[in-house]
DNA sequence: GGCGTAAGCTTACGGTGTACTCAAACGCGA
DNA sequence: TCGCGTTTGAGTACACCGTAAGCTTACGCC
């Protein structure tokens, strides 16, 4: 065992945590991008030197996995059930699309690392017992989800990979973040996400509506019977 | 220019080309992993030093990319439209699967590196004809053709991304590959795919067929006005 | 104060992508 | 036959990466 001791006996006091590493990490990659996760910046981001990481989590790996699983569990918090399941599934994709799309660099992360399933289950659990409240099996209910799950990032992917920038941004992490180009047009969502034509946001926007409407009506209309 | 000059006038004979780079780089990735493909193994593996690689492509990144879209377009070549635009959407749908099974170590790369629209449109042009042909709107066979996509990319993401082993494999590469472990039980597929318990197979098959369909029916449902 | 323990730091090693410079190998005109 | 231009491959070098090993520092407790 080389980490994550019990605290109650002695032993220099920790200045950095598990949390704080991810942190750190969600930040640098947001800000910088992902080839900014290095260890090395990863530790001066927090005033620590690299090795020092390793003291609480074993490895870079380690770490991309947890800014995946902290990124998925926070985004989907609190996802209310409501009255059918398709509701639901529904605003579970819408959520976990807008988490995507405001973390535009973590898409490729959550791509290559799967979400850990001890956070993936309890955050989703209520979702599944909306399907299986309505008479879905339980398999069929993960199947549904988890389709829902990678037609969502796959479409982000799709979207993050195209636009010229890519998921690196060098140029652009000090410079003007005022907004004053965003003219009043009003689309449908409250534009968040940034650094992209408008019309080929509306393309993804009109491309993610109508692929998940078809994967919900699809699914649902296997539940009756004709 | 540093590159792809005219070969009409003198000059050193080339002893490698793009074709041969990228046709080494994806047998180093089916034999030997994603983080085999390293400029110098690259160039190992052509008999040639890993600078040399530079004169036929500006990177590495470039020959991920050559990669990705040698397998899309090999994959799919010869897809017939046939009768039905359904029919031909499912046959996308699953020869683009079994070469994302036949090469899991790629499916990260396809994952990161979007296919270049100038080998990707030629090669779907028959299955976008036969949606149009159908009386679907150009904009709208783009969607359905690009969720069926993203949805089996991100599908093969998730079962290449669970099982043990993971998108890099290092003790496995010499040993056994012999298939006497192979029951005769007999799957739909002819079962290219190895490496994997015999049951996630299946749910990861169960899965994919439902999540096709329920996408295609989806769609399906929506030309029809009532 | 001494001790045990845990956290952070320093150093070092092998490996990476690639910029830069030079040698080699061809077709061609003189 | 001899340069000559042109293109390709090789060699060297650099900055940076993840991380293994050993050391120093800072605490609680006896």
């Amino acid at each position: 065992m080389k980490q994550a001791s019990r605290p109650g006996r002695g032993g220099r006091p920790a200045q950095i945590s598990v949390e704080q590493i991810t942190a750190a990490a969600v930040d640098l990659l947001d800000r910088e991008g992902l080839e900014a996760l290095t260890m090395r910046r990863i530790g001066a981001h927090l005033g620590v030197a690299a090795m020092s990481l390793y003291r609480h989590l074993p490895g870079r790996d380690a770490i991309l996995s947890t800014v995946v699983n902290h990124l998925f569990a926070t985004a989907l918090a609190d996802l209310d059930a409501g009255p059918t399941w398709t509701g639901a599934l529904t605003r579970f994709a819408v959520a976990y699309r807008r988490m995507l799309l405001d973390h535009p660099n973590a898409v490729p992360l959550l791509a290559t690392h799967p979400v850990d399933p001890a956070t993936a289950v309890p955050v989703l659990a209520g979702l599944l017992e909306s399907l299986t409240a309505a008479g879905v099996d339980q398999d069929d209910a993960l199947i549904r989800i988890q389709s829902v799950g990678v037609f969502t990032l796959g479409h982000a992917l799709a979207q993050v990979g195209a636009h010229p920038g890519a998921a690196d941004a060098d140029a652009d992490a000090d410079a003007d973040a005022d907004a004053d180009a965003d003219d009043a047009a009003g689309a449908d969502t409250d534009a968040a996400d940034a650094g992209q034509d408008p019309d080929a946001l509306d393309y993804y926007q009109r491309w993610f509506d109508a692929g998940l409407q078809a994967l919900v009506t699809g699914f649902d209309r296997r539940d009756a019977p004709a």
